[in-house]
DNA sequence: AGCACGCCGACT
DNA sequence: GTCGGCGTGCTC
């Protein structure tokens, strides 16, 4: 094989497609698809990854591959294929897509570097620079911008005595220590150590435990060993008794950390009813998609790890994902302790070569089940025997930068391509996926009751506009503060939620709760303050701000928000001797940041725990016993046509944050619309009847699941730039699709400026579209030299879950 | 992305 | 007449 194909780094469409590379001679037979290699490109010098070899080029002239950066590949066949199938259905680039399987450690990173032209020596330089390039050193290009002497610098490489070098180098290396070890024999050892002088004590000490010892010892732990310096052991390495060797170790984020061994637990009679199908397409190596829809506390991962046993125990691997926020110690915890060291953990708390080290212990198949976030489901196994996704739901597994990936659809590609079962858990199912369970598409599992039969809590609903009307204008309902007022005394715990999204977006009245939203659309317009307008960004739809509220006249009509600190700082003020965590982006943002104050507050060093979303998920304290809601309305008023879906998962959700021990919860959630039917079906835990009346909306208003969508998202500098791209991408859209498919728009984005750039945006819904990925990929393709030149960018979103 | 090639204005 | 502006197009 002579010839590799060769994917470049560049994100770019003109480079969008493979280069013929030649193979040295003494790489034939070596080099193969998968791995990462450095070429030549134009004057510089790239990293990529050979998608093929083969024995012809029709290319003229090739040039040779410059570097192997692996001894094996890092894409295996299958993620080789799996690439392609994300480009396909994602529209990104091949480069984008291989780089997101992997870990950014294997990423390049691209340095020039100034060195002495390889025919002329030093003395050939000015002498102001002579000492910078001595003995071959290298200068890195932009350290060299910055010197005094750049001037001087620049005439150099003008003249040829100086040359810049593009290197290609690794992000993140493997971690390596010394390690010494003995190469002489215990007889020789033994005949030196009596050889030494009385006073080589040192030396002594360290042969002597090379006698008593076999196997070798990292440096460091000789030092600490036999209390000696490196010195002593320098001089035995030059006297060939010892020798001193680099060796890879792993980074390991849970070196500290201990793991109690648990046993699998008995299961209740609907988790063995749950279980058994799944185990069914195990043993018949079967490809499935189950939807495990079981309440909050019904034993969903008891389930989880019963099956991966299984799985185990046939020599296969598992993939377990689960939201970026629940992946806390408590939930590593519960795999680390049941299988110990084959698990390998993968969340963006790690570093960039932890990370690295835990990909590898996969790709090695030293550990045989990994439990991570979204981009865990590119685990480098071999041989998969099942995929577990929990909280299915969580809108974290779709990726928000290119590529535009669903983790779920990758586990259904691989769970296809392994012929092993996906598993998808949630006590509060996306319409998506749980419309496709009733279709008979996913297989459905149901939970119904908690393990230990303990009650879901009691959920209470507080009027916020009765709380206004007797005249509590603060953020707590009378039965909120007596509620929390009780816990401090009792000496339990609180959890308070507030939604941060949709921060100061919605209109709403204060006095009876109306919410302006759009005649066309059933969703809530966006205030702008810019020009006092109320806008829907689905159709464009636009009205002036009401001076009054359009149902009841009331004049405390108003955009609506609020945020953690502010409720901090009301606390403060009603319940002063209240010990409070706040938990947002503002306090968790520092790596570690999030268990610690979590860890605190299981210590009850803290009586509260206020935050936003990311405190919904995973929390399981004793002692808390009370879960507010500050309003639960925030949400529902997005200008998302899944607001009450997502309104319904996130009250569930909390719902079962209390009462989880032997003491029993209370829920309490303020809203100012306690009459909507997914706050009102949240309070009953009732999922069925919230799928149903859901499942109407959508139906009604042509959104999925019953309508796929696209969204496309145009940006630029200037306002009529991007409008007038938008409104050209969308007349030919019109053009190109059936006219069964909607294309609305363009209208400007919910946020309709970042970093000052313009964003307008067209939304397709369409039920079967043959031409709709060509016509997609031929706007991508007529705006390609825009997109380089200008700073147009256009973002294409198949299936979006954000509309923003 | 970076670099070369190429075709029009202000300079020794 | 040339230096250099950055529009255009290519990189195996």
């Amino acid at each position: 094989m002579r010839y590799a194909s060769v994917i470049v780094d560049l994100k770019v469409s003109q480079t969008d497609r493979s280069f013929d590379y030649e193979i040295p001679h003494e790489w034939r037979g070596i080099i193969k698809p998968g791995m990462r290699v450095v070429v030549p490109f134009g004057s510089r010098k790239l990293q990529g990854f050979v998608v093929e070899v083969k024995d012809e080029s029709a290319v003229k002239k090739v040039k040779a591959i410059d570097e192997l950066l692996d001894p094996t590949p890092v894409l295996n066949e299958e993620l080789l294929k799996l690439g392609e199938w994300l480009t396909e259905s994602t529209l990104c680039f091949k480069i984008t897509a291989f780089q997101a399987m992997l870990p950014s450690a294997l990423k390049a990173n691209y340095q020039k570097e100034l060195l002495i032209h390889k025919d002329r020596s030093y003395e050939h330089l000015h002498p102001d620079i002579q000492t910078l390039f001595q003995k071959n050193k290298k200068l890195d290009l932009n350290k060299a911008c910055k010197s005094p002497y750049f001037h001087v610098i620049q005439k150099e490489i003008e003249a040829g005595n100086l040359e810049v070098q593009y290197v290609v180098k690794q992000k993140t290396n493997k971690r390596t220590i010394k390690q010494i070890k003995a190469i002489a024999s215990k007889k020789e050892l033994q005949a030196f150590l009596s050889k030494l002088p009385k006073q080589a004590n040192k030396q002594k000490r360290i042969l002597q435990f090379f006698i008593e010892n076999d196997d070798p010892i990292p440096l460091k732990k000789l030092l600490e060993e036999v209390q000696c310096t490196v010195s002593s052991v320098k001089t035995l390495i030059d006297k060939k008794m010892l020798l001193e060797e680099e060796v890879e170790v792993y980074r390991d984020p849970y070196e500290k950390e201990h793991f109690e061994k648990t046993n699998p637990l008995p299961l209740t009679n609907e988790q063995t009813k749950a279980i058994q199908p799944i185990l069914a397409s195990l043993e018949k190596e079967q490809h499935d998609v189950f939807l495990m829809y079981g309440v909050t506390g019904s034993g969903k991962t008891e389930i989880y790890l019963q099956a991966i046993e299984e799985v185990l125990k046939k020599g296969k691997e598992a993939i377990v994902l689960v939201p970026e926020i629940s992946l806390t110690p408590q939930m590593v915890q519960r795999f680390k302790g049941r299988f110990g060291s084959k698990v390998a953990v993968l969340h963006s708390g790690l570093s960039t070569g932890e990370k690295y080290d835990e990909w590898r212990k996969i790709d090695r198949g030293e550990v045989k089940l990994v439990v991570g976030a979204r981009s865990a489901i590119f685990a480098p196994f071999q041989n998969i025997g099942i995929i577990i996704i929990d909280e299915e739901h969580e809108t974290s597994y779709k990726q928000e930068e290119n590529p535009r990936y669903h983790a779920r659809e990758v586990a259904i590609y691989r769970g296809k391509y392994h012929s092993c079962p996906v598993v998808l858990g949630s006590a509060t199912p996306t319409l998506e996926s749980y419309a496709r369970a009733q279709k008979g598409v996913y297989n459905l599992l149901t939970l119904t009751e908690r393990v230990n039969k303990r009650p879901l809590p009691t959920v209470e609903i507080v009027d916020m506009r009765e709380e206004l009307r007797k005249g509590n204008r603060t953020m707590f309902s009378e039965s909120l503060y007596t509620k929390l007022k009780n816990r401090l005394e009792n000496g339990e715990q609180a959890v308070l939620f507030l939604n941060k999204r949709g921060y100061s977006s919605f209109v709403m009245c204060r006095d009876c709760g109306f919410v302006i939203s759009c005649p066309h659309c059933d969703i809530s317009l966006t205030y702008h303050r810019f020009d006092e307008k109320l806008k829907c960004h689905y159709c464009g739809y636009e009205e002036m701000m009401p001076p009054h509220c359009p149902d009841c006249k009331s004049k405390y009509i108003r955009f609506f928000g609020t945020g953690t600190q502010r409720v901090e700082e009301e606390i403060a003020k009603v319940l002063p001797e209240a010990r409070v965590i706040r938990m947002d982006n503002d306090t968790t943002s520092r790596k570690g940041a999030h268990e610690k104050l979590l860890k605190s507050f299981g210590r009850k060093e803290a009586d509260i725990l206020l935050g936003t979303q990311m405190i919904a998920k995973g929390l399981d304290f004793q002692d808390v016993t009370l879960v507010g809601v500050l309003t639960a309305d925030t949400m529902l008023h997005l200008p998302d046509f899944r607001a009450s879906e997502k309104t319904f998962q996130l009250l569930t959700q909390v719902s079962g944050r209390a009462g989880r021990h032997t003491l029993p919860g209370e829920v309490v959630i303020q809203t100012y619309v306690p009459e909507h039917y997914s706050i009102q079906l949240a309070q009953r835990h009732d999922y069925a009847l919230f799928f149903q009346k859901e499942m109407y909306i959508r139906k009604l208003h042509h959104y999925p699941p019953y309508y796929y969508l696209v969204l496309i998202t145009v940006s630029h500098q200037e306002v009529t730039k991007a409008l007038s791209t938008a409104e050209h991408i969308s007349l030919f859209m019109k053009k190109r699709l059936s006219d069964k498919a909607q294309i609305l728009g363009p209208v400007s984005s919910p946020i309709p400026r970042i970093n000052d750039r313009y964003r307008y945006q067209c939304m397709i819904k369409y039920k079967r579209e043959s031409s709709l990925y060509e016509s997609l990929k031929a706007i991508l393709k007529h705006y390609q030299q825009e997109m380089n030149q200008t700073d147009l960018t256009i973002s294409i979103d198949l299936n979006p879950l954000m509309l923003m």
